[in-house]
Order: structure tokens, then C-alpha cells, then sequence
DNA sequence: CGCGCGATTGAGTAATTTCAAATCTAGTGG
DNA sequence: CCACTAGATTTGAAATTACTCAATCGCGCG
């Protein structure tokens, strides 16, 4: 189905061939726009997205308006509204495209169907997620530890690529800070 | 060997007595005292602790001194330093006793042997963790959505009954307030 | 009764936000 | 190739928020 897609497969579990093709045919492959959504608040959230190339961004529009940024998914990177789509309850989050996407997309019975039967598949999800829980931690960490310019200089580091194709705004709005103040922050010592 | 723990796996998965036999003897109980570490920084990690009764932090000592909690972790709650326990790695953040705890300790060998002998173990870790991510995320956007003032709120409707048993200063550390805000705050209307 | 720890209060300071305006940049059509 | 526009980024200045440091208060315990 896509070569990139069973690489990331086998960084964590060997697959055969037959195994490889069972799985793959549980996915529906995507292409998106830029600008389009993936999840919208109050809609059901029904799949979990894997990123083959584009990139897009999960997010928070809070009652005043202003959105904050919990996540940047990029190449080789799941997303979805993770709450909303385990409790099948609807978004309470955005995830739109910032550039165009190919994604494949697995759905709520298929993932279930898949981690049931097979221990390999429950194996490779339950590693991301746990992997996923300790970058959160990190991000919690981060943001706990105050100071914007340390957080900067952090995204600068750990996601040197998506500062080039990301706006701004955005990082801005992922790091927790305004448009104004990171962009003073480019300037100052370290940056 | 413990009917509190039982109760706890089987809230995700069915066990039959063997089963659950099988799955404890895998598992150390343990009683510390308030203010005895179970991780400390810059050792190594063997152990994930679920606990039984008591209360722990997990938290980080930036360069400047100060600590920021991850985590707090009582009755039913899984923690560790999973970084430094995924990765095999010394540990970075510190988890010490608020009261006196009684656990159950899970090495990482004995972890892995039950995560691959028994679908059941994997799903139930997966589960888990899966659920820690979304709280995780929960805790980011109350982070980013700033104003000290309804993390505040949040925390103390999300987890009443610890606002009772953590000393204030803590829950500032947690929420990422100096416990002078907190203090104020808890005058302001709505506290 | 006094000690000690946690919590509160006050005052000044530092960091960040907000709002407004100015600049810059890439893409478009002439 | 140039002018033009929309969006992104930067800058300025005032206002706000939260922090630090220092002093005080309150209460449980020996």
C-alpha cells in the first residue's frame, strides 16, 4: 500500500507480507487541500489520521476566540481528537491541513478490530502512545517551566524543520506565548 | 493479593483466578513512609509503581532550584519516571511520598514478559496509557488557555478531594502559579 | 506557652499582553 | 519587470498579570 507507511510499521514490529496486507487494508487513503478540516468541534470524530506527507494542525478555539495549538502533525505522526475519538463522543478539538496532506485514515471499528486480533498491532499502538505520553510530558514540563525564551529556543531544537514551514502565529500559539512576543524573542541573545 | 488491585485491571479487561494469580505474582507490594523518594534523579528506573493507598509526586528540579509537578499520583494510579523507565536511562524527575504509600511495584523486565505473554496485560497497559495521553493533553491546553485564574478552578473541580490532602504550595508548583497567586486567587470571586 | 510550618498580605518589579501602526514578502495581473 | 494586495512579521508604548522578596498571620504540636 505505501512503502513509508510499513516502514513506520517496522520500527516497532515485524510484519510478513500477508500480515502487512491484512493490516493496510483496514486504512482508507486521503489527499486534502490545505484549508480543509480533518475533525471540526461538535462533529463525531470517527478515524485516526497517519500523515504520509503534509502537515496539519490540532486545535483548541477557546470561548474568547483564541486558538491554541496542542498539536503539529507532520510526516511518520498520528493525530486525531484523541478524546473525542475513544469515547466516540463529539470534537472538542480542530485539526485542519496548514499544507497539503496524504493521510491514511483508520476508523474507531478498525482499530479495535485490528488491536483484537492481532497482539502485534495492540503491541505497535500501545509503544506510540506511550511514546506519545512522554513527549506530552515533556511539553508539560516545558511549558511549567516558564520562561517563553527557554520554550523557544526548545521548539527551535527539537523541531527545527517545522519552524521553517509553520507561520509564526502558529508556533506562537503552540508554545503559549503572543505573535508579538516570539517574534521579540527572535531577536534577543540565543535566537 | 490485593482485592483494590484486582478491581483495577478489571475494570478494562475479564481475568479468571489463574489469570490474575499469574499477572500478581509479577508484581512486588511495597509500604513507604511519607517523604521516602521511590525515583530520584540520576538513577536508574527499574520499576513502574501502582499505587494502593497514599499519595506521591513526580516532579522536576529545574537549574535555578525550583520543582515543577508532573504529576501527582494517588489511590488507582499508575507512575513512574516513564521516560527514564521506557528508555532504560537515569532518571530526571524525582517521586517522593506526601503520605505514606503502600505500592505495587512492576520491574521493567516483568512488564515487557507480561506485555508479550498476555494480549489481555498489553491491552490493559494500552488502555491505560492511552487515557494518561488524553488527561495529558487536558492538562496542555488548561496550560496554554493561561489565566492563572480558571487552571485554578479547573483543578479544583477536577480533583477535590487532593485539594484537601496537598499542601497549597504543591498545587502551585502543579499548576505553574508562584503560591502567592494561588493564595490570592483563592479570594478572587469564584475561589 | 512558644516554636515552626504553611498560608496570607503588601509593595515594588519584571515579564508578557494588548492594541495600533509600520514593514516586509510572496504571489498576481498588467 | 513593476505595481499592487493580502497576509505575515515586526515594532512601539501602555496596561496587565504574575513574580519576588519581605513581613505577618494562624494553627497544631510538643
Amino acid at each position: 500500500m505505501n512503502t513509508v507507511f510499513r516502514q513506520h510499521l517496522e520500527k516497532i514490529i515485524e510484519l510478513t507480507e500477508e500480515e502487512y496486507d491484512y493490516i493496510s487494508s483496514h486504512f482508507i487513503s486521503k489527499k486534502l487541500k490545505k484549508h480543509n478540516f480533518v475533525v471540526q468541534e461538535g462533529l463525531p470524530v470517527n478515524y485516526e489520521y497517519f500523515v504520509i506527507s503534509g502537515l496539519l494542525k490540532a486545535s483548541f478555539l477557546n470561548e474568547q476566540g483564541k486558538e491554541h495549538i496542542l498539536q503539529f502533525a507532520m510526516e511518520n505522526w498520528w493525530v486525531t481528537d484523541y478524546q473525542a475519538f475513544i469515547m466516540q463522543t463529539p470534537a472538542t478539538l480542530n485539526i485542519d491541513c496548514i499544507e497539503d496532506v496524504e493521510l491514511l485514515m483508520l476508523s474507531f471499528t478498525n482499530k479495535r478490530k485490528l488491536c483484537t486480533e492481532s497482539h502485534k498491532m495492540e503491541h505497535f499502538f500501545r509503544m506510540k502512545t506511550t511514546m506519545g505520553y512522554v513527549s506530552l510530558q515533556q511539553r508539560i514540563l516545558s511549558l511549567l517551566n516558564s520562561d517563553a525564551q527557554s520554550r523557544y529556543r526548545q521548539f527551535f531544537s527539537l523541531y527545527p524543520q517545522l519552524f521553517q514551514r509553520i507561520p509564526k502565529a502558529l508556533i506562537a500559539s503552540y508554545l503559549g506565548v503572543s505573535r508579538e512576543t516570539l517574534s521579540r524573542m527572535s531577536h534577543a541573545d540565543g535566537g
